[in-house]
RNA sequence: GGCGACGUAGCCAAGUGGUAAGGCAGAGGACUGCAAAUCCUUUAUCCCCGGUUCGAAUCCGGGCGUCGCCUCCA
């Protein structure tokens, strides 16, 4: 039950096994987060859900996590926004990010262990910078900015695989003036009228984007990192920066394997909150419950690229239905069978088959993250449930272990499949009273009367299921 | 132009050498007073052309196509 969980390497495009659980110590897993100049998209969350599965697929596997995200709350998205409505960026960032808590939330992300604001780190990064420019590594430009020296790292441009002759710098970008190279980036910004600005060595200013996640993640979880993440499209520049730059400040390597998430596309193109292509994830968030969001984002690999759709987007809420539906069924049926017990041989062979479902759960979730494969596995073990709630042999404590497992699964992957409203015995007794009642007028082949009961009971929000054994009774799952 | 990913049923999408998971949608059947659900069955020449191999969706070569990064970006 230790094995190692293996994931894809950007550096190496290796599969790289963790060390296992009992080996590893804490695993150090720092991921980008937002910046918090507006409310994310739904791109934006694919990523954070993807390791929000992988923390829980760690911790599942006995590793224990530090989980750490970053918040910018100091850029230039930031100042514009703030300049647009005549107010601090604070103000800007610490409503945005109220917002972002509150979307992370709903979506059923736990929140990381740490989640650290760049604002509140600029003296540690100040220093870092120091330190690069006491070894050489960066310079300051006349202007008070700093500069990273790209061409000096020997290993730049390995991480994204980029040919550095023929990276194509300054083509549409204006080529900053006190820039030595054309690659090389800036660590600090020199102090602009109108802008925040803290205090420096090289004068007032404000940190460069790239040196504000390598300073945290050193400083808040340690080196090296076991997991650095992010979006795919971070790759080039942002994380081969922060690479550059951490391992100039300490040769040794800032983290043990990266892992990027696939983008989300919007009709075959990027979701981009710039190309305008893409709402905000609280405008779907009224359309459609989090749990079909989950489940859609669970339906690609992690890496791969991933296309929404109003299609999609229904399938995932029909496929929400169903796993939903083998859940309440079940308790129904528990609840219908209390304390029976079941024949052993039917016990044991649906005990057998939940765990095989298990061991192929964990194997596919061992395998680089392969959440369809371990979505796969638990649209089966719902058949299978579904398939013993009609065997009449089946003994309750057999079921219960199923469902058990069944809804701990689905949480590994972040789906809460969700309990029963809360448990009103009056409530209870009076469908009961009514499924009855309607089960007599059936026997009386009183139809009108059996018909008119079961409208009442659709009402109070309960669906009869109409079975060889008689009727079986459960609350009618939200439809989303 | 450089680097990378991808092309599997109507749609979404797993599957890195042994004759194709899963979801949605569709069809047929069982069950059934009706209904709903459920269960069973069913729907794929794996983009094209070569090659390696006893055997390839899977490996190699060549096409064609799509997307990402190279610029702020999850």
């Amino acid at each position: 039950m230790d094995r190692p969980i293996a994931l894809r390497d950007t550096l190496t495009g290796e599969r790289v096994p963790l060390d296992p659980p009992a080996a590893a110590g804490t695993v150090r897993l720092y991921y980008c987060g937002p910046t918090v100049y507006g409310d994310l998209h739904i791109g934006n969350f694919r990523t954070l859900a993807t390791f929000d599965v992988l923390r829980r697929a760690l911790a599942r596997f006995g590793y224990r996590v530090q989980a750490a995200m970053n918040i910018t709350d100091i850029d230039d998205k930031m100042i514009r926004r703030a300049a647009e409505e005549g107010v601090a960026t604070s103000e800007v960032a610490r409503r945005y990010e109220a917002r972002f808590l509150e979307d992370q939330a709903a979506m059923g992300i736990a929140p990381p262990d740490r989640m650290p604001r760049a604002t509140e780190y600029i003296e540690a990064m100040v220093e870092d910078i120091a330190h690069l420019v006491e070894r050489g590594a960066a310079y300051a430009a006349p202007d008070g900015s700093v500069y990273f020296r790209a061409r000096a790292y020997p290993g730049y441009g390995a991480l994204s695989g980029q040919n550095l002759d023929a990276i194509r710098v300054g083509a549409r970008v204006e080529p900053e003036a006190g820039k030595e190279d054309d690659l090389d980036f800036a660590l600090w910004k020199a102090h602009r009228p109108g802008e925040p600005a803290w205090p420096s060595p090289w004068g007032p200013g404000r940190p460069g984007w790239h040196i504000e996640c390598t300073t945290m993640a050193a400083r808040v979880l340690g080196r090296p990192l076991d997991i650095h993440g992010g979006g795919s499209d971070l790759v080039f520049p942002h994380h081969e920066n922060e690479r550059a730059q951490a391992e100039a400040l300490d040769p040794d390597p800032f983290a043990r394997r990266w892992v990027h998430a696939g983008l989300l596309l919007m009709d075959g193109v990027k979701a981009s909150k710039s190309l305008g292509n893409v709402g905000p994830l609280r405008e779907l968030r009224r359309r459609y419950d989090p749990m079909a969001v989950r489940l859609f984002f669970l339906t690609a690999h992690y890496a791969h690229p991933l296309s929404w759709s109003e299609e999609a987007m229904d399938a995932a809420r029909a496929a929400l239905v169903r796993v939903r539906e083998v859940a309440t069924r079940a308790r129904a049926h528990l609840r219908a069978i209390a304390g029976r017990a079941g024949s052993e041989a039917v016990d044991l062979a649906l005990d057998a088959q939940v765990r095989r479902a298990v061991q192929a759960f964990d194997d596919a979730l061992r395998d680089d993250l392969n959440a369809p494969a371990a979505n796969a596995v638990l649209f089966d073990l719902g058949r299978t449930i579904n398939q013993a709630v009609g065997e009449p042999e089946l003994g309750s404590e057999a079921l219960a272990r199923a469902l058990g497992t069944y809804v701990d699964l689905w949480g590994v992957l972040g789906v809460d499949v969700g309990g029963e409203t809360a448990v009103d015995e009056d409530r209870v007794r009076r469908v009961e009273a009514l499924v009855s009642a309607r089960q007599a007028a059936r026997m009386r082949r009183d139809w009108a009367e059996a018909d008119r009961l079961r409208a009442e009971l659709e009402a109070m929000g309960v669906v009869i299921e109409d079975t060889r054994e008689g009727a079986r009774w459960r609350w009618q799952t939200e439809r989303v």
